[in-house]
DNA sequence: CTGTTAGCGCCTTCAC
DNA sequence: GTGAAGGCGCTAACAG
């Protein structure tokens, strides 16, 4: 058994309120009282009990952090490794935890991820990976518990978002494409269950419309954000229009896929086939050749998330929606 | 506030204890009262509190992640993520959860991150990414709390390890390249402050004198598992030794490197350079050529440990050190 | 079978 | 400046 807030005060010969009072660094507690309660606790290697300050202080300064994707599936960690990485950075620094709630477990099919929420008295959460069709995100977002929404543009009284401006980050690509001269454009987006991919279509319409290029819808091909499916994609969009100088796809990975079923055919990119990914993963510098591509803010993303439901958690501060600029990376692919 | 076990002892006209045996599906209830609380406690909603819950049966049911590699440096993530999944798809399995405890956080330079699972009374600890060097790692060992760490042989009272026979594994690769002929064979490690650098390399050692080659340590490049690292090491070991015909990487990541350097150089593989990685993430399939290399059963690695963790905090079981399988996949590297 | 009593370790009024 | 008392929500003896 760990050395309570009791045994400190004992062996200082001060009462349980002095201890709490002297390291918690209230005024009221005479220098020299404080000076020996905090040399004490020290001696005895005092950690007070985040449990049951917890219990008292009704909050537990922990935030859950909800994914899907954290699954077999293994499409999604390219961008949500450094996503977490802010957040968790953030979080710390903010002097709260970080714990995960995954939808994929075998508890979370008896108990919505919102009940374990309640259970463990969360703070708040942080949602990042779910689908459009995840059957409990509504509930989250109609909850009390403040709450941050990853690459989902869900906005109410108590959550928020935090993304990229997707549908700008299309048409930078577009622009980009158009002005070196491409006139037939492909695009493989993800799947229809994302936010972004519905977003990034948008902007490769409007993109195409505004540089004057007609939009034609069998010119997309909707895939998974996977290797395989930017492969797969790339496949079918080449069967349909041989003719096809560039394609954009909705994720660096999947642009990786393509390149690289390209190479299978003797396709050379840039000079035959210009290719344009999105994320800006550390993989796309290191493509051969390297990859042009949309970057994307992922640590500032969780940092941002992080610092918003903080803002919710403590200040009752209203929730918004962040929308961050991407950026166009231009490389050897283009 | 949420419902407490008062207001459905109130509402279900029994008294707390009742609810508290009812909910926790004692025995000695009667079935009737049974169900009638385990009706209203729907109706109102209740959950009970785990905060509490914690605090009288001095347990957290929660198991802390200390990863130091979560950070900018972003080469361990390809093979953690997967780790971390099994682990926490079999902790929630066995009803526990998972709390982020990294190293690189303002908070863990004041405190060490023992003291953080002190205060948070984590049941237990699974450590991952973790070098040699880290100031903290000993501590944990040495702490009573049962903990488990992965790609370290670290074995005490409270301390057990999951990792793949690395020393197996580099033989592996060796006796295949021996097999197909090559007698001048390179080996770009991972960073020293790994135990599996030290274990691969010996396995590496081993492996040529086995197939009576000889061991020439200019044959050997430390580098750290990055892109950017392999590429550079295929590079210096070309300079020393231009009539190598074959380089094992202590990683995909950095095999992945050293194959692009070598395309830019137009060496092709495997025709004038066989390539050998670790770990066979999932880019390995899919570089071009396919590479060959190690399989790591990276989710298994998160369970064993996940389970190891359990039985000892529930069972008081003795720590053990799990040493699992590698496995060779040749693909078009060699 | 059910209720009463006593804490778990800490924070917070309220007196002194 | 310091201490005593009460309670956060729950479980665990111990009586009846």
């Amino acid at each position: 058994m760990p050395v309570t807030i009791r045994d400190v005060a004992k062996a200082a010969g001060v009462s349980i309120t002095t201890v709490s009072r002297a390291l918690n660094g209230y005024s009221d507690v005479g220098e020299k009282t404080r000076r020996k309660v905090t040399r004490i606790a020290e001696e005895l290697n005092y950690r007070p009990s985040a449990v049951a300050r917890s219990l008292v202080m009704n909050q537990t300064r922990t935030v859950g952090l909800l994914v899907s994707e954290l699954t077999k599936e293994r499409a999604g960690h390219y961008f949500m490794f450094q996503v977490l990485y802010g957040m968790h950075d953030r979080l710390a620094e903010l002097g709260y935890d970080l714990i995960l709630v995954s939808t994929t477990t075998a508890r979370q099919r008896l108990v919505s991820y919102l009940d374990f929420c309640m259970e463990r008295r969360l703070d708040g959460v942080i949602v990042m990976g779910i689908r459009l069709d995840d059957p409990y995100i509504q509930e989250v977002v109609d909850s009390p518990l403040p709450s941050v929404v990853i690459d989902l543009p869900l906005l109410s009284d108590h959550c928020g978002y935090v993304m990229t401006d997707n549908v700008h980050g299309a048409k930078l690509v577009i622009r980009h494409l158009a002005g070196r001269g491409h006139r037939k454009i492909g695009f493989v987006n993800g799947h229809s269950q994302a936010a972004v991919s519905r977003d990034r279509k948008r902007g490769y319409e409007e993109g195409l419309l505004q540089a004057g290029l007609g939009y034609d819808d069998t010119q997309v091909h909707e895939a998974d954000f996977t290797l395989q499916g930017g492969a797969d994609g790339l496949k079918h969009l080449l069967q349909c229009h041989p003719d096809m100088t560039a394609v954009f796809f909705a994720s660096d990975l999947m642009a990786i896929g393509g390149l690289q079923y390209a190479r299978e055919l003797g396709i050379r990119s840039p000079e035959e086939l210009a290719i344009v990914g999105y994320d800006d993963i550390e993989l796309a510098e290191f493509s051969t050749p390297r990859l042009t591509t949309i970057r994307q803010k992922r640590s500032e993303m969780g940092m941002r998330a992080a610092e918003m439901v903080v803002a919710m958690m403590k200040d009752h501060a209203t929730p918004q929606g962040v929308l961050l600029a991407p950026e166009l990376v231009v490389r050897d692919t283009t």
